[in-house]
DNA sequence: CGTCACGTTGACTAATTTCAATAACGGTGG
DNA sequence: CCACCGTTATTGAAATTAGTCAACGTGACG
């Protein structure tokens, strides 16, 4: 019944130091092992969990490319994050045991499922894991607040400048180059994740390529001039 | 040594059910009551922890009103919320042992210290304590997640009105007014939090008032019309 | 090879910021 | 107790940014 499993051991998992503890024992990482259940496909576009879906567990991204985004009654969005290979997603779900996003693949992918409970019970025979899941989830509430910082004092150019900047580290960090990148999501999803209509964004490409900051063809961008690029988020004045 | 350490029991503060998880034993609350060592005054405008200090805890508000924020380099600053009795501060710190925020006192305040090895420790014993330090993680998580709803997707009066709107729900469940309540930040503070200038703010309070749907009176406001209020929430085309 | 989703660009509009002047408060010290 | 100062708040007018509406390209995919 469990589903090839022997292939989702994160001991063997090249992706580990990215989700997960770095410094543990090889019996530690043993039982760390029984973390994750099963794998789950998610096809381009289809939901990895909906707001309102009840809250199971949580999932570690081992291939593809999602968006999160919180949406009102009045049917308004907002994207809160696009998530990549090595990141954690469903924290949101725990404090009421439903979920209150929606997650969606942007691309075909596949995550890794660690019920909750086993998250729970592990977390106490291996306190390495529980200092992880607490610091994974700080991370993200920093990384909330440089979104913040970002949507409440930043103009346009500096907010898809820190964008580009912050895919690409993150990009890097996995191996992939520091001076290009395919854009997985459309100019919607950026400016809605950036708080601008899809229209500033494309303008506001279009000035970086008219600057000679960057070249970009659709989704291709390259970075022709990274300093340039840093320059724009440090020093304009904001707001 | 340990100062007063009778006072500091949590199974005898009034803010319990804020803080602490609800379903524990008698047992494990006489455990819980060693997570507090030390009560710690602040004074208005000091600081309870800056960005770099190194973190040591978490810390639960006894009494008084803060707010953090984050700052760069260039010395922009964003609010990112603000923080009242029976709420937990601080969460920022556990991911690099070090704090990436400012948290202040807008007035004098108490807060109980928690000190981070502490609660690890203890959440082994007390599997209740571990889920509630999640909970109480995810709970921030998923709030800024609305505000950046709020600073992605919502103009100005929406931001206003959403911002007392949540004031006056979290202060109701302190036993507070619901149609009254008194600002303990200035006009730029929240235009910080709101990402709009302080102009905008008092622009729209006045707006507000001649609509008819509070009465400003400097820091002192009362809703007149709450049900306008919240139709300018829901109802508002926004963005 | 046509259709549809996505992206670009232009012209105009609206919201918010900026700059500036004035007013009101609150704490401090005489 | 009152006057004064600095901080905080209000309001107006002009400037600017980003949004809206609209037209047109372009690519991907069946």
């Amino acid at each position: 019944m469990p589903p090839h499993a022997l292939q989702i051991a994160c001991s063997h998992c090249n992706l580990r130091e990215l989700c997960m503890p770095v410094d543990v024992t090889a019996q530690d990482m043993e039982r760390l092992d029984t973390l994750v259940t099963t794998r789950r496909r998610v096809r381009r576009g289809a939901p990895l969990y909906s707001r309102g879906d009840r809250f199971t567990g949580l999932y570690a991204i081992r291939s593809g490319f999602f968006k999160t985004r919180v949406t009102t009654e009045d049917g308004r969005e907002q994207v809160t994050g696009f998530q990549m290979a090595g990141e954690i997603m469903g924290l949101d779900g725990i404090v009421a045991d439903e979920h209150t996003c929606d997650a969606l693949a942007l691309e075909d992918a596949e995550v890794c499922e660690m019920p909750y409970q086993r998250i729970e019970s592990l977390s106490h025979e291996v306190p390495a894991l529980q200092t992880h899941v607490h610091k994974i989830m700080s991370r993200e509430i920093v990384r909330e607040h440089g979104v913040m910082l970002l949507l409440g004092s930043m103009r346009a150019e500096e907010r898809l400048a820190s964008f580009l900047l912050n895919l690409l580290q993150r990009l890097h960090a996995r191996g992939f180059s520091e001076a290009e990148l395919v854009l997985r999501m459309t100019r919607e999803e950026i400016g809605s994740y950036l708080g601008l209509t899809l229209e500033t964004v494309s303008r506001t490409f279009s000035r970086f390529a008219d600057e000679g900051l960057i070249e970009v063809k659709h989704r291709q961008v390259r970075i022709v001039n990274g300093a340039g690029l840093r320059a724009i988020v440090n020093t304009t004045v904001g707001r």
